[in-house]
DNA sequence: CCTATGCCTATACGTACGTATAGTAGACTT
DNA sequence: AAGTCTACTATACGTACGTATAGGCATAGG
């Protein structure tokens, strides 16, 4: 049960949209009913109807409003910080916080679409300052790459059970996310294969393609 | 619709188990349905229960089944090849190949965790080999790195739909599984981050704790 | 020959939940 | 003051689907 912000603070819709996407996000979108998600806003289920319709709509809504704040970050960092003096996926984590459990599971859906592609620009732009400093220049399109970036870092939130318990430490705790920290700092610094490995395997494709 | 044994070939009881892996990997749990399965499966629905007793019977079972698969996968690569020779998580992706879909929604929703633990442990092993090389001791325990670059390898089936949206190629396709492997082995071969930036975000962190 | 056991079907039951309807209360307009 | 719009509740409706029950049909054991 992760607080989110005061109930009262919010306008009904505003509060039902909440309730929603912490409800869809603990249980999942079939499990969560919109009777319960109208207790938690502290509404009557028609209420949530009349406000957005159908189930599937007041899911769209929440992915809508992901997608603008995912938007409003992107906008932010860029004029914030220079590509490569932070790790976005670090600020995007930090930023999507509450939202963590819906994001990772609409992501597995396949949906929240545009949440994916935002960041996917973000590393793109992040790939593309690495670049810079790179001698041999890769064969493969940065946008690619990104999306393939993009979707390993996201792997934490989405994967974030299994993490812990192979880990043997909560990540979402103190302690879990220092060690995952430290562990995707070494990984990331520390290539997986020689140069020389990729050029072999680079060379078994060749041959198959 | 992806094509499974020939249903012909096997008891009515694999026969459900099966179809049930394939409906529960393209609906998800909640909205396949039993009725849908047997259908698949050429039973009747009161003989799902009979065999399995209830709908999450069935899932566990489903689950028990690609356990005990994983482990004869992990086994027989163990057996066949030293860990170095060749990426686990190609084979692993190979051989749980029709499975995929299901395997993905599973470890999304935090289940088959015997799956995910026994790719840590192949992952574990290969990192071994890896460290051999290394200059540097990782100050990160093996096992947590292990955990972190299995769930980004796994990364690639749960978002699949994602990565193949941005990288403009369904990833199961054969020009998409190439792009894919030709991204994964520049990734594998480049640190993102060099050592002096891993350097200051470890110290960062270090100032933290 | 009989009953028992396992595999299987057809049908019925109960209910949770999305959706629909009808209605109330207050604010705003003219 | 009358009309209407919006936010909201309470209640009712329909149904899909998991589960339960009862029974048929074969093979096997005694």
């Amino acid at each position: 049960m992760t607080i989110g912000p005061d109930p009262e603070d919010l306008t009904a819709r505003a509060r039902i949209r909440d309730a929603a996407l912490r409800h869809f996000g603990e249980h999942g979108f079939e499990r969560a009913t919109i009777r319960g998600i109208a207790e938690t806003a502290g509404v009557s289920s028609g209420l949530v109807r009349h406000h957005f319709g159908s189930k599937e709509a007041l899911r769209e809504a929440c992915d809508d409003y992901l997608a603008k704040l995912v938007r409003r970050i992107n906008d932010q960092v860029r004029a914030d910080t220079l590509p490569s003096d932070v790790n976005y996926v670090a600020v995007s984590r930090a930023a999507l916080g509450p939202y963590q459990r819906y994001v990772a599971r609409a992501l597995a859906e396949g949906r929240a679409e545009i949440v994916f592609d935002e960041l996917v620009r973000m590393s793109e732009e992040w790939i593309e300052e690495i670049d810079r400093g790179r001698p041999d220049p890769s064969p493969v399109p940065r946008k690619a790459r990104a999306a393939v970036g993009t979707a390993m870092a996201l792997s934490v939130s989405v994967l974030h059970q299994h993490l812990s318990r192979a880990m043997g430490v909560e990540v979402y705790s103190p302690e879990g996310d220092r060690l995952l920290a430290q562990a995707l700092i070494d990984i990331y610094s520390h290539p997986m294969l020689s140069l020389e490995d990729a050029a072999k395997y680079q060379e078994v494709l060749d041959q198959q393609g």
